[in-house]
DNA sequence: CGTGCCGGGGG
DNA sequence: CCCCCGGCACG
C-alpha cells in the first residue's frame, strides 16, 4: 500500500548533504568533502543526485587530478567567489589530492572552487583567457542549457561535478571494489564502468554499485530520463547536450585526435573514423550489412569515442570486461530513453546503468519463497510491508499484563529470513517455536502464565 | 495429539 | 475491559 519496496530505499547513506553550489553563498556554503552528497548547481540548473554508494564514485581524469594539483602548488590562487576575486589558499585535503578546498581569508570560509576555470594563479580583473587550469571536458559541448531556459554554465556544472567528485575521495583512489554482496542485479552489469572509456577517453565515467548492497536512494527515485540515475550524470550533461546539438558538433569541437573503439565483448578494435566503426560492428559483430536506421542505432551502442592522446595510459580493464553479458540488441533501452545513437561515446555506461535498473526494478526486491499458487499468495510487495514483524503482533494485550520480556527481543525484525506463511492465511500468525508459558510452567501452574496465555491468546512473555 | 492462538462470546 | 473457550492450524 504506502511502504513500497522499502529495501529499495534502504537506508539513506548517512553521508549526504548539500555541497555547495557554483558560489558558496552564505546560506549554501556547501562543507568541502562532504561525502556523498546532493550537488545543486545552482542557477536553476540541474540538480545532480549523487548516492554515496550504489552507483557512486567518480573515476578521476587527468584533468580532474590538475585542479588539485595544481591548487597545491601554488601558494595562493585566485578565484572568482560572488562576483569577484578572492584570494584563496589552496588546501589539499587528507586524502592526498583527491580533495581539495580553497580557504578564503577574506571571507573566512573554505570552499571548493566552483570551476576549474575560476582558478587562476595571478591575479585578474577578468578569469584569464587562459585559465590555470582547463577542463578536460572542454570537449562538452557547453552551448546551450538543455534543462535550464537559462543558458547554464555546463563548464562550471562540469566543474562542480568534479569537485563533488573530489570529494568522494575513498572510491576515487581505490578500484572499484564490488562487494560479494552486490544486489544481482547490478552484477548483471558488472563490469560496466570499468570498461568504461574514462582510462582512455578522459570522459566521464561513474562507477556504479560499489559493493553495496542497498542501492543508493538515488537510483530509485530516479524515474524517468528528467531524474536520470545518477551514475549517469555525468554522461547525462553529454546525452542532454547531444539531444540538442547532437554528436557531430561536438566532436568537432573536440581538439584532440578522436578514434572509436570498439565495445564488443572481447574485440577492442579501435578506428579513426566513425563510419569505419560502425561498418565494423554492423558486419562483424551484428552480423548483418544493412544500414538500415535500425541498425546504425544498435552500432552506436557498441563503440566508444576516445581520445588518442590520452591513448597512451594503460586501460584498466579489456573492453571484454564490459557488460557481463554481450549486448543483446533485442534487450534495448528505448523504451523511455533516449535513442541508442544519441548516447553515442556513453552508452556502454548508460546501457548497462539503464538495463541495470530496469532489471532492479522488474526483480523484487527481496526473493521471497512464496508460491503464486499459494491461497494466500500475496505480491512482494505486501510481504515486505511485514517486514516489521508480523502486524498481527501488535494487537494489544490487556492492561496489566506489562511484564517486559527483556530475555527475548519482541517484535524482532526479521529482514532475510521471513518466512511468510505459506499456506495459511496472514490472518494465521506462524506458530513460534519458542516455549510458551504453558509448557514452561506446565498446565498445573497456570497461573503462572502470561494472562494472553491464560486467555489463549498469543504469548507475551515468550515472544518469538 | 499437544500446542499456539485467532475469533468470538459472556459478564 | 476482563476473562474464557471453540476451533483451527501446525509440528
Amino acid at each position: 500500500m504506502s511502504v513500497v519496496s522499502k529495501p529499495r530505499l534502504g537506508k539513506r547513506p548517512p553521508l549526504g548533504g548539500l555541497v555547495c553550489g557554483p558560489c558558496p553563498s552564505p546560506e549554501g556554503l556547501g562543507v568541502p568533502g562532504d561525502l556523498g552528497a546532493e550537488m545543486t548547481a545552482g542557477m536553476g540548473g540541474p540538480t545532480f543526485r549523487q548516492g554515496y554508494q550504489g552507483f557512486g564514485s567518480v573515476k578521476l581524469f587527468a584533468g580532474q587530478r590538475t585542479i588539485a594539483m595544481a591548487m597545491t602548488q601554488h601558494p595562493q590562487v585566485y578565484l572568482s567567489c560572488c562576483g569577484e576575486q578572492c584570494t584563496g589558499v589552496p588546501e589539499p585535503r587528507n586524502h592526498g589530492d583527491s580533495k581539495a578546498s580553497v580557504f578564503l581569508p577574506q571571507r573566512g570560509l573554505h570552499t571548493p572552487p566552483k570551476a576549474q576555470d575560476d582558478i587562476w594563479a595571478t591575479p585578474t580583473s577578468q578569469p584569464p583567457a587562459t585559465p590555470l587550469l582547463r577542463p578536460v571536458s572542454s570537449s562538452i559541448n557547453t552551448s546551450e542549457g538543455y534543462r535550464s531556459p537559462e543558458p547554464v554554465d555546463m563548464d562550471e556544472i562540469m566543474a562542480a561535478m568534479v569537485l563533488t567528485s573530489l570529494s568522494y575521495s575513498p572510491a576515487i583512489q581505490s578500484p572499484p571494489m564490488r562487494g560479494p554482496s552486490a544486489a544481482p542485479s547490478e552484477m548483471e552489469c558488472s563490469g560496466g564502468e570499468e570498461l568504461s572509456d574514462s582510462s582512455s577517453s578522459g570522459y566521464w565515467s561513474w562507477d556504479h554499485g560499489v559493493g553495496s548492497p542497498a542501492p543508493s536512494p538515488s537510483v530509485t527515485e530516479a524515474t524517468d530520463a528528467t531524474l536520470a540515475p545518477s551514475a549517469d550524470e555525468g554522461i547525462d550533461i553529454d546525452m542532454e547536450q547531444d539531444l540538442c546539438t547532437g554528436p557531430v558538433t561536438r566532436k568537432h569541437k573536440n581538439p584532440v585526435r578522436l578514434a572509436y573503439r570498439c565495445l564488443w565483448p572481447s574485440c577492442g578494435k579501435v578506428l579513426t573514423s566513425v563510419v569505419g566503426m560502425k561498418r565494423h560492428i554492423r558486419i562483424l559483430h551484428l552480423g548483418h550489412s544493412s544500414e538500415s536506421e535500425q541498425s546504425q542505432r544498435e552500432e552506436d551502442f557498441y563503440y566508444t569515442e576516445i581520445h588518442r592522446r590520452l591513448a597512451s595510459r594503460p586501460p584498466s580493464v579489456p573492453p571484454s570486461a564490459h557488460c557481463a553479458s554481450p549486448p543483446n540488441p533485442s534487450m534495448e533501452i528505448r523504451a523511455g530513453t533516449p535513442p541508442p545513437s544519441l548516447l553515442s561515446q556513453s552508452a556502454p555506461d548508460s546501457y548497462c546503468q539503464v538495463q541495470s535498473e530496469q532489471l532492479y526494478q522488474a526483480c523484487p526486491p527481496v526473493q521471497v519463497a512464496v508460491s503464486p499458487s499459494s491461497p494466500c499468495w500475496s505480491p512482494p510487495v505486501t510481504v515486505l510491508q511485514s517486514t516489521q514483524s508480523c502486524p498481527f503482533r501488535s494487537r494489544s494485550v490487556s492492561v496489566g499484563e506489562q511484564w517486559a520480556p527483556q530475555h527475548s527481543a519482541p517484535l524482532r525484525p526479521h529482514p532475510i529470513s521471513r518466512s511468510p506463511p505459506h499456506t495459511h492465511c496472514a490472518s494465521r500468525k506462524v506458530r513460534g517455536e519458542a516455549k510458551k508459558c504453558r509448557k514452561v510452567y506446565g498446565i498445573d501452574h497456570r497461573d503462572q502464565w502470561c494472562t494472553a496465555c491464560r486467555w489463549k491468546k498469543a504469548c507475551q512473555r515468550f515472544v518469538d
